[in-house]
DNA sequence: TATTTGGTTCTTTTTTTTGTGAACCAACCG
DNA sequence: CGGTTGGTTCACAAAAAAAAGAACCAAATA
């Protein structure tokens, strides 16, 4: 079903949300449904595709589902479900993965306040300003994404 | 030598850099460095300071000093390295982190190659737009702290 | 109602990661 | 020299993550 140029590209799509933090099989699931070539899988199909157990699997698409990254739908006369990736939030997934590195801000902003008072000017004010281009980088998300819409359009 | 609340920052940091894929270690004393404060500590210091055995902090060391997240000085007459986080870096550190985000594309890329042909063109068309989005989010980096330095002066 | 299908849950095993501790080494110190 | 200091290395242990496998369950089927 799958060739092996295909595995191979599943498995670096694998490796690349291991090192985001992903577990191993839900990186290897992404991988399967981006490049299966219905764009989705079953169950069945993930567990043979991928030779894992079943439970592996379940627990992998529960964890995709909470975290909104695939959805599944069902055909008439048909038990199975269909497991696909919600392309359609890809912008929704790059914000909060930029979000994400904004949450830094946080504890800077803590660490900041720990040093009131305390020597260190030079460092402090490396942390204030690393602290300010957070806020901004915040703040400039939206207009990236305006910005990309309007000159597609 | 630490508060309570110290050491919850620390490990409110270490955690932090944990998510994103760091040991925890390596976490924590990015976190002693940036709260302690003199903004630096020795090799000793933070075997105390986090409990952790010579071994650990040195394997975690090593590791921070080839990533260039830290560096150390020494001080005449005194043998110890006082490691500290190289804050001036913090820029360079966020545009590396901006950049992870679009390494995607290579893969993305890949896969549209691979899908070249099939059907699911509504995917495929997600698969695109993706994928321009972030080559113009990659080309947009520099622009962003462009303009964050102009709006600061 | 018995059986198959599609999937979940729970316990156990395997693997990987993280950390320990002892031995070691090089530089300096007395 | 012989010992101390500052740190590294290596073999191993503890702990955590990932996956396996069997038992189970609910819906559909025969």
């Amino acid at each position: 079903m799958l060739s092996e140029k295909q595995k191979e590209l599943i498995e670096r799509i694998g490796v690349f949300h291991e090192h985001k933090g992903m577990q191993p099989l839900v990186g290897r699931i992404i991988g399967l449904l981006l490049v299966h070539s219905n764009a989705e899988a079953t169950f069945e199909e993930i567990v043979e595709e991928l030779s894992v157990s079943k439970s592996a699997v379940s627990n992998a698409l529960t964890f995709l589902q909470a975290k909104e990254r695939i959805t599944y739908h069902t055909k008439p006369g048909d038990r199975k479900r269909y497991f696909s990736l919600r392309m359609k939030n890809w912008s929704e997934e790059l914000e909060k993965e930029m979000l994400e590195i904004t949450k830094m801000k946080i504890f800077i902003d803590d660490v900041i306040k720990e040093r009131e008072g305390s020597s260190c000017a030079e460092f402090k004010k490396c942390l204030v300003d690393f602290s300010d281009f957070l806020e901004f980088f915040k703040s400039e998300i939206p207009s990236i994404f305006k910005k990309f819409r309007s000159q597609k359009a």
